[in-house]
DNA sequence: CTGAAAGCGCTAACAG
DNA sequence: CTGTTAGCGCTTTCAG
């Protein structure tokens, strides 16, 4: 056509500048003109890439919210080159981990929510391809990790709950084992001792997470001998349970007790009150880790361990006042 | 190590019958001991086929909601054999089509929502990619098409409401020219008139799918010359934005005016009062979906139009009551 | 039933 | 700056 080799089509197409300029520029007219598109297969073959990006969350069951995995695709498909491919998929339903190798992928970001993931992190760091971990802080240093710092995001909650005038807060624990709900439950108590307010035992009470858990956390905080003014739940949907039992006593919020939430979790705006929340930046996160990952996959940097904590934002809303009495 | 030949051990690997079944099962034992994987990218270059089943959306900005997003994607992986990639991308941000091409996607579902899609799916027909298009209804009868059978739902929706008593049933119209709006409001219509019950032009009002929407809507009904005892929304937002129109102005929901939603969009049954609705099975058409291109990119049936319904279900909730007068 | 040989479309190493 | 050659790891003829 042009009589060139192959060779210099394939120089002039990757931008290579062992080309004449205008031998390329020739190239690159001719091609566009005939629409002209890379075999892929061919080019991951002999360049041992892939061009996918695996995105893989804990779970695409239950405790995945569809506002959680929204924000996290967003974020990451914002910072991920146009060329690669974004691979979604769930760590549960991996059979074998042993189809998930270098070939295959040429990064991986983990949605963490589960210690269990552990498992899938340390095969792929075995493999030794780039890994990001979101979420959910991991012990080994060598990793890439960036997180929600939701123990100062949880103090700042606090924090306000007192400058409100409360004395009396109670709090709705998170699922036990969970890395943030262990966070957040120490950015409360944190918050209590700085300003020394003395913490009732009775006014820290299990939760799951789950709204029906916020539903018997509350029952029980209302049938405590000293009822607190304020609580602190250490996410949305257990607050949204709070507010169904407080509801159903017909106690008024927020003039009788006042609740805080966490995550801002897309429903919270919706109910009524609305609910004054922690903003977990779930699209910042995923977009800050994607990056990450392209500068070692894409510009060849290397991988080399760090912890990044992304600061939440506190969002006030209807759901807190002063304390009645 | 087998002393058996290259070709035969790749037989044995992918099952051929052209192979002595010791022999096989020799083989497979040793691969798996010795943790064998296949490298996809030869794979795919000699097989011509990667392997990737792309996931496209209309967007995944502002008009995506993320339980919709996440109620797709749930369906779709479920209806994906596990050999594949799910490849999810928005149809917006691609800058050039001729990147989606038969050698980089072995079949495409696209979850549309807009018009603007047909030219991607006239791109993708072209290429003669096995294709599916969800949710919104493709004129072109040659296409794989799973919609949700919105004008029954809608028209079981009102009937409900007529069934209650109701005389005065307004409509909430969807953003024109979006296929799924003017079903709902077909379905609406024919509930009416097959019951005989007259259509007042003041009872049907504007919308574009937004809370926002709804919210103006409701107020310029209730400034109606005869105010409706029921409202059909066309969407669950709007009925949000309806529900905090007559909150403003201390109309009870139920009592003195009901509402039905539409979607089931994950919020419906947190606001106060919880909404009535319909809801759709997008988990449902994404699987169903999923099913029909792998029986075509799999299992090598031929590919063939065909225009599936997947019928909605009403969910009874608490913003529903008999006319108060 | 098994093996030898060719080739998928590209990039990289080596010569010019 | 350009071309020649080899080869990535697999599947698929075509012969046995």
């Amino acid at each position: 056509m042009l009589n060139l080799s192959h060779t210099t089509v394939s120089r002039a197409l990757n931008d290579s500048s062992l080309v004449n300029p205008d031998t390329k520029r020739l190239i690159l007219d001719m091609a566009s003109q005939l629409n002209y598109v890379p075999n892929y297969s061919a080019k991951s073959l002999v360049r041992n890439r892939s061009y996918n990006i695996g995105l893989f969350f804990s779970t695409l069951a239950q405790y995945t919210s569809p506002h959680f995995f929204y924000e996290t695709v967003k974020g990451v498909k914002s910072g991920i080159n146009q060329h690669y491919n974004i691979v979604i998929n769930d760590i549960e339903s991996f059979r074998d981990f042993k189809f998930i190798d270098g070939r295959r992928y040429d990064g991986i970001i983990i949605m963490s929510q589960n210690e269990k993931d552990n498992a899938l992190i340390y095969h792929i760091m075995k493999q030794e391809i780039p890994l990001v971990v979101l979420n959910r802080e991991v012990s080994d240093t060598s990793i890439l990790n960036v997180v929600s710092a939701d123990r100062n995001g949880a103090y700042e909650a606090v924090s306000y709950l007192i400058d409100k005038g409360h004395a009396r807060i109670a709090v709705i624990k998170g699922q036990k084992g969970f890395y943030a709900a262990e966070e957040r439950r120490e950015g409360y108590l944190h918050a209590l001792i700085d300003r020394q307010i003395s913490i009732s035992g009775e006014h820290i009470v299990e939760g799951n997470y789950s709204m029906e858990s916020g539903l018997h956390a509350m029952r029980r905080l209302l049938s405590a001998s000293v009822v607190p003014s304020a609580v602190f739940s250490c996410n949305d949907d257990m607050a949204i349970g709070a507010l169904k039992a407080l509801s159903e006593n017909k106690i008024r919020v927020p003039e009788e007790i006042s609740i805080v939430g966490f995550d801002d979790n897309g429903l919270s705006q919706f109910v009524t009150p609305s609910l004054t929340t922690v903003h977990r930046h779930l699209d910042q996160i995923g977009r800050l880790g994607a990056l990450k990952l392209m500068s070692v996959v894409e510009d060849g940097n290397p991988y080399k361990g760090e912890k990044i904590f992304i600061p939440t934002t506190f969002i006030q809303r209807d759901s807190v006042a002063g304390p009645s009495h």
